[in-house]
DNA sequence: GCCGTTTTCGGCCCGACTGTTTTCAGTCG
């Protein structure tokens, strides 16, 4: 088995934190932080560029990160992680993850209390010897116990992209073994929660003949174990005829729903839908004479085919519900009442909200951002990258500004059939100002305002902040509003109800950043907004090519918040967003 | 560990903030 190129920057992201956990110098620590980085971010073929050596004159990468990459590749495993693993406590690389420990915290925790679980310093933390430490104290030990608190919350969630690799893997190893007609993810995957935790698929069995017993190769049991002797799977769980489930090496389960085609629609929509969701469309079958449950769905004792999805709900007399929507808010009601709106889709995206160049912290050029994009079928892109107050990422100097407006009128010049917008994203300081004054933020054709620093404001504090960069008549759209990290951080306390009504009264709009690490706005605060008149954007946050590909992620959370196209700002000509963002002005 | 070159070792993104100190290390974005 070997590795994807995913799973071969995690490896060089991980060897990153032992060596920096083994007080390795930061910059070998770095190296291999930006080696991890530009394998996430290669477009090219990484398995053939690595047997050719060609990947050994990418940036970045030297001797000691190629072997590493070589090997990964080849065999699946690297002998200098093994061997650091190996070395270092599990619990340490943990109490990395903690926000406010780094590496010197953590060092000093093993070196001088001799803690390396999770368990042992929260006992620490508690009683005090934490606080004791030289270079700890009672508030460091308080945000520590709130740290290992929200590790324990998203202990076995992983984000909605890491999901579908991981499904779709599965899914793949299921859909080639024998027996096996066809294969669907379905469960939290499909209605694209932003979290998931396990996995659900529906297989589509080929049909026994008449006369013939239950065909071996094709029982669910033996399916399962197929899957565990192929390495897709590490253990199965249980197996009875309707299905089996089995555990992942991580821990996760997958269950596996299996039906005769005749019955497919219904195991997808069963394996798909919230609890809630099913619960309702049991009482709209009761209300019609029908019983839906596990078992299908019947009239009398007369099973109903549902072939697909369409037919199922059409027996209850109602329209297709996109999966997305399937959470039990009023979907169904609204379904039986009437054809649904019609969700944004990606088709419907006219122009590319939101990405970061070489000018500050991104890893491609504009023109080469602008070629993807083109090759993507955009009709236009608004740059975006940090400004001055963002130090860490590069952000731009009003010089560099007016040299980056130069090559991107250069380019609109040259090339007419994709065309740049002048955009920017600026940091929202601590008092609610922008970080550039008018005459700067004047030269964009658009601004995107966004909180970077400072989250540690109270909410009253934080509110009348975000309030006060609504108001600024260049602001074009609020960035990421909640500023949370999925897994890694919780968003920084703020009123979205005032900051909705706000952004509605002054005709802002808000984004849904699709970077999977934030997806915020969140979708249930989606149609609020939009009831409210605030158009949406959809913005990747990309910082190289591979980011573009957050649109679809995007796509997802903005169809969950029930949008359509008419929401949506990226849905506009270059010419209609221009306007849009002028309006202010 | 990687880069870039004045080709063999010095520099690597950096400023603000916090909690700890009592002048600064550690963390963050």
């Amino acid at each position: 088995m070997t590795l994807d190129k995913h799973a071969v920057a995690h490896a060089l992201e991980e060897m990153a934190g032992l060596l920096d956990l083994k007080g390795e110098n930061a910059f070998k620590v770095r190296a291999f932080q930006n080696a991890a980085r530009t394998v996430a971010d290669y477009t090219g073929d990484l398995e053939g560029d690595v047997a050719s050596g060609a990947f050994a004159d990418v940036k970045g990468i030297g001797p000691a990160t190629l072997e590493m990459v070589r090997e990964c590749i080849t065999s699946g495993r690297s002998s200098a992680l093994d061997a650091l693993r190996a070395e270092v406590p599990a619990g340490l690389v943990q109490m990395l993850r903690i926000s406010g420990m780094g590496s010197a915290k953590v060092r000093a925790v093993q070196d001088q209390l001799g803690i390396t679980t999770l368990d042992g310093l929260e006992a620490a933390a508690r009683d005090g010897r934490l606080a004791a430490l030289k270079g700890f104290g009672a508030k460091t030990a308080a945000k520590i116990l709130k740290g290992i608190e929200f590790l324990r919350r998203t202990a076995g969630l992983r984000l909605v992209h890491h999901g579908d690799r991981r499904a779709h893997g599965l899914a793949a190893a299921l859909a080639a073994l024998p027996g096996v007609e066809r294969v669907e993810v379905a469960g939290d995957l499909r209605r694209r929660l932003e979290l998931v935790r396990d996995f659900d698929l529906v297989a589509v069995l080929t049909p026994v003949p008449e006369g013939r017993g239950p065909d071996a190769a094709s029982a669910p049991s033996a399916l399962g174990e197929a899957l565990v002797r192929g390495r897709a799977a590490s253990a199965v769980v249980s197996a009875n005829a309707a299905g089996f489930r089995v555990r992942l090496d991580d821990a996760a389960t997958a269950t596996v729903a299996c039906a005769p085609a005749s019955r497919f629609g219904h195991a997808l929509v069963r394996a798909t839908g919230s609890a809630t969701h099913l619960e309702q469309l049991a009482r709209r079958a009761a209300e019609r004479g029908l019983t839906l449950d596990a078992a299908g769905l019947r009239r009398g004792g007369a099973e109903v085919p549902c072939p697909d999805e369409a037919s199922l709900y059409a027996a209850l007399g109602m329209a297709w519900i996109p999966p997305e929507l399937r959470e039990g808010t009023d979907e169904v009601a609204r379904a039986a009442a009437g054809p649904l709106p019609r969700l944004v889709e990606r088709g419907d995206l006219r122009g590319l909200l939101h990405c970061h160049t070489t000018y500050s912290d991104g890893t491609n050029s504009v023109a080469e951002l602008a070629e993807a994009c083109r090759a993507l079928g955009y009709a236009w892109i608004g740059i975006t990258d940090h400004s001055v107050a963002a130090a860490y990422a590069g952000g731009l100097s009003p010089e560099r500004v007016a040299k980056q407006h130069a090559e991107i009128d250069a380019w609109n010049r040259a090339s007419p059939e994709l065309r740049i917008l002048k955009g920017i994203e600026a940091d929202i300081l601590a008092d609610g100002q922008l970080d550039y004054g008018p005459e700067v933020l004047g030269r964009f054709d658009f601004v995107i305002g966004s909180v970077h620093s400072r989250f540690d404001l109270d909410e009253e504090t934080m509110t009348a902040r975000v309030l006060r960069a609504l108001d600024d008549p260049h602001l074009t759209i609020l960035g990421h509003p909640t500023g949370r990290l999925l897994l890694t951080r919780d968003p920084y306390p703020v009123d979205m109800q005032r900051v909705i009504a706000r952004a509605a009264e002054r005709g802002v709009a808000i984004e849904i950043n699709a970077d999977p690490q934030r997806l915020d706005l969140d979708w249930r605060l989606c149609r609020q907004a939009r009831d409210a008149g605030i158009a949406i954007s959809i913005g990747p946050d990309a910082h190289s090519l591979a980011g573009l590909a957050n649109v679809d992620i995007g796509i997802g959370i903005a169809r969950k918040g029930w949008l359509t196209a008419e929401d949506i700002l990226n849905t506009k000509d270059a010419e209609g967003f221009a306007a849009y963002a002028k309006r202010r002005r």
